[in-house]
DNA sequence: ATTACTAGGGAGCGAGTAT
DNA sequence: TATACTCGCTCCCTAGTAA
C-alpha cells in the first residue's frame, strides 16, 4: 500500500477512536468511513495489520481495531510535517541523534578555499568541525533523500599541493530553534542518507551542551540562499 | 486522482513553498519530492491543475508552481481534522451557517414520545425547536455523509391520532465548544446531506445571539452513547 | 448478519520517446 | 536541457460469492 492512502486510513481509524482503546468497526461499517468497498476496506484491515500499524480483536463475532504505538507514531510526524509546511513553508524539520565521527570533518572545515565559500554564500566562518547526527526515524531519513535531490547553495572542490578537496551543496539551517548555521552535504560522503553534518559559526558541542546520544532538532531551509546572518571576517 | 494522493502531492508542494509565491520545480525535480517518475510528476502537476489546486506558470523554460487557494483550504480542512482526531479522537468536528427550515422542528420536537426519548437516551428535554444549519465546506458534507452511515442513539417513531412520526437518529454534540446539546437525523429528512439540524435544551438561537448566515461550530461525538448532562424533568 | 477469497476490469505507473 | 505523449504492465479496485 502506498503512503498517502496508509496514513488516510489510519487517520480515520484514529478520528473514530482507535488510539487508545480499541474501537468496534466491522469492515462494511469501515467501507464507509474509507469510502471505499466492503471487500477493501477487508483487505486494507488485514494489510495494515500485516504492516504492524493496528490489530484486529475479534470478540464474539464483532470487530475491535486498535492502533499501534508505530502508527501512532506515523500520524504525528506526518502531522508534524503538515504543521511545519504552514507554519515555515519551505524548510524541512530534522532530528538526529549526536555522534562522534571520523574527525575527519575539521580538517575540511579549516582549509582556507572552503572557509572563502562559507562566508560568502552563508556569511559566516564556520567553527572548524562538524556535528554528525543520525537520523533515526524512517520518515525524517526518507525526507532528508528528499533534501539531498535538491539543489543547495554549492561549494566548490580545489585542490591544494597534497590533495584534491570535493565539492558539496549546503542548505541554510536553524539549530535547536535558536543557532544559524547550515547542512553540508559533500558529494562523495563518508556516511549515507541516514546521517546529516551540521556546520555553525561556533562549537556546537559545547555551546548546546551536547554529548553523544543526546537529541538535536534543526530546521533546513531549502530557498534563500542569500545570507541572513553576517559577521565581520578576516578571510 | 483520489483524495489521499492528491493532498499528499498538495502537501509537499507546501513544503516546498508554494503557498505564498510560485516556487520554481521542475517535473524532475518534483519527481523526487513526489517519489515517483518524472513522466508521473507531470501527469499528476496537470491533473492538479485541471482540478483547480495550481497555477504552473512557465517563465523561460522554467516552471513555477503555486497554489490556489482551493488547495490551501483543503489542506487546512485536513489539518484541523488530523488534529481534531489526535485531540479529541471519536469526534467529528464540523461548521455550518445558520438558516430558516420549514418550521417543523418545533412541531416535532414539542411532541411528547419524542422528548420522553430524548431526555432518557440523551440527558435532556429539548427546546421546541431545531437549529438548521448548512454545510459550506465540501470536506465537512464528505464528513457528513460518513457520519449518517454510523449508527447512532436511536430514537423511535410513533403514532399519533392524526399522523405516524418517523425514527431518526442522534449523536450527542458540542456547541461553539460549550453548549451540551445533539445533532439529529431524521430517517425521511426534509434536507440533504449539506444540512445538519441541532436540538439542545435551550434556545439555541437566542442563548448564542444567532442570525441567518451566522457561522456555528460544533463537534459531534461518535460514541459514547450514554447522557452526560442531565436535568430534572417533568416528563 | 459477518469476513475474505477469486476474477475481471480499470486506473495509474514508468520506459521510451517526440517535441 | 525541458514537458508530456503513447504503450504495456502492474496493482488495486469492486462484484460475486463462499464460508
Amino acid at each position: 500500500m502506498k503512503k498517502p492512502a496508509k496514513l488516510f486510513y489510519l487517520m480515520r481509524l484514529l478520528e473514530l477512536g482507535a488510539k487508545d482503546e480499541p474501537v468496534a468497526a466491522s469492515t462494511s461499517f469501515l467501507s464507509k468511513m474509507f469510502e471505499v468497498s466492503q471487500q477493501s476496506a477487508s483487505r486494507i484491515l488485514t494489510e495494515l495489520q500485516d504492516m504492524g500499524y493496528l490489530r484486529k480483536e475479534k470478540s464474539g463475532g464483532t470487530l475491535s481495531i486498535r492502533l499501534t504505538t508505530k502508527a501512532i507514531q506515523e500520524l504525528e510526524n506526518f502531522r508534524r510535517d503538515l504543521e511545519s509546511a504552514f507554519q515555515s513553508p519551505g524548510t524541512f524539520d530534522f532530528e538526529g541523534e549526536v555522534f562522534t565521527g571520523f574527525g575527519e570533518g575539521s580538517y575540511y572545515m579549516s582549509k582556507r578555499p572552503y572557509r572563502r565559500q562559507f562566508y560568502k554564500f552563508l556569511g559566516f566562518d564556520p567553527y572548524p568541525g562538524t556535528l554528525n547526527l543520525r537520523l533515526r526515524d524512517r520518515s525524517h531519513r526518507r525526507k532528508n533523500i528528499r533534501l539531498r535531490s535538491l539543489k543547495g547553495i554549492h561549494i566548490y572542490g580545489f585542490d591544494d599541493e597534497e590533495r584534491s578537496y570535493g565539492g558539496l551543496d549546503t542548505f541554510r539551517a536553524t539549530i535547536q530553534d535558536n543557532i544559524e548555521g547550515a547542512i553540508i552535504i559533500p558529494f562523495r560522503s563518508a556516511y549515507g542518507h541516514d546521517t546529516s553534518e551540521l556546520i555553525a559559526p561556533l562549537y556546537l558541542r559545547r555551546e548546546l551542551d551536547l554529548e553523544d546520544g543526546d537529541t538535536v532538532r534543526y530546521k533546513v531551509h531549502l530557498l534563500g540562499a542569500r545570507p541572513r546572518i553576517l559577521q565581520r571576517s578576516s578571510l
